[in-house]
DNA sequence: GTGGTCTAGACCACC
DNA sequence: GTGGTCTAGACCACG
């Protein structure tokens, strides 16, 4: 389900993070759908539950998933998406490190926006 | 010159090699202009020397610039592009994180596109 | 493991990255292997862990070993030769530098062949 | 007459030193000729007299080169080539590092047996 | 003057 | 535990 790896440099609970926030907007997760518990994604993943239990909070945090009790943890069901002036601007931090890695590789701005309208699409398939 | 946060979770050294290359793409720092020194910049960032050098040495290793023995440091002049197929890889990392954060936000597709192009514009503008 | 000359002046963080290249091409390293810690280095060479870490790294952007989040550093399970045309100008500069020395030396056109091929049959004996 | 790059990571007396022993052993500089003086040199490479000095000076530690007082420098006539210990560890050096660096590039044994056989062709042309 | 290397010692994020 | 970053301060080769 999920595609870990313990040699990039992005840290593993960050790539729990982004895959699941991934999974959602292309609708793999839908609201309300359960998340293995804590210890079955760390033996699926073959990683430290702390690792997995840092991950779920941060996701928490952001309000992408719901912990119910005793019941398990969840896709948020009603996730209401709020303008964050910070998150926006971390945003607009990777367009800008895109862009500027991309002329450095050479690459045209059609290029790049070819490749963020590429991107899109392929999130939006299903 | 630089506009360092040490508060910021970027690494100092990335700040400045990132801006450095985005002042480049800008044309505010041009091909065969001297860098300040390592101790002069050391001194206008207010941060250690050492920080000062990683950071010269990573953006020499990307060929952005050239240092001549007992002369300083300069912007490349005859730098070329080549495709590097995993710094295109991280590329597209950085724009697909940018979009799935943007849903996240409330943002649609032609908010995120339109987002990147504003940066490229920023980014041309001279 | 290694064999460290703090008088040479050759710097120790690159005798470190050349032994230990030379030993993967000896294949006394192996892909997968668990290099000591940096700590561990460190106390093993008796020099300052930064030093070591100064040349993981090297050997890390060089591809020859891999860092693992916590857990250490390995040596590459699948390390690509790729064609680097500026490696293989330096190599060829090496060479030159060789066979003029060898020419002051007094050795012909044969001894260096010889000698050349003697370094790589040790190189490959196992 | 030398072709000199600042911007190497080669010292440019090194690059001098190796220059000049490289044109003698292809026989471009013969024993006897004049050298152009330190002065005249440095304006040629535009480069500091001092540089040059140190590279001369090199030179005729090695006994590539003899000054004359009063009339210039040369290139010796009686060099007697003698095995020096060191510099033939030098020598294997840098062959290993070739072969290493070779071997990681994904050339074969044969491969760079044929680089060193062309690089002495080369030199031997005349 | 320049950058490169090294040490000692500290703090941090991640696992 | 791991490696990554940063500081302070030193020494060196090079030009």
């Amino acid at each position: 389900m999920l595609n870990i790896d313990p040699r990039s440099s992005k840290p593993l609970y960050e790539q729990i993070v982004d895959q699941i926030k991934e999974q959602i907007i292309k609708g793999i997760l839908r609201p309300g759908d359960k998340l293995p518990s804590v210890r079955e994604m760390s033996i699926l993943l073959m990683i430290n539950p702390n690792t997995v239990s840092k991950a779920y909070q941060e996701l928490e945090r952001e309000k992408a998933i719901e912990t119910v009790r005793g019941r398990g943890t969840f896709i948020s069901r009603n996730y209401q998406p709020k303008r964050d002036e910070e998150k926006l601007q971390e945003l607009k931090e990777w367009l800008k490190k895109a862009v500027v890695e991309g002329r450095y590789l050479g690459l045209s701005r059609d290029d790049i926006v070819a490749m963020l309208e590429e991107i899109i699409q392929e999130l939006e398939e299903r």
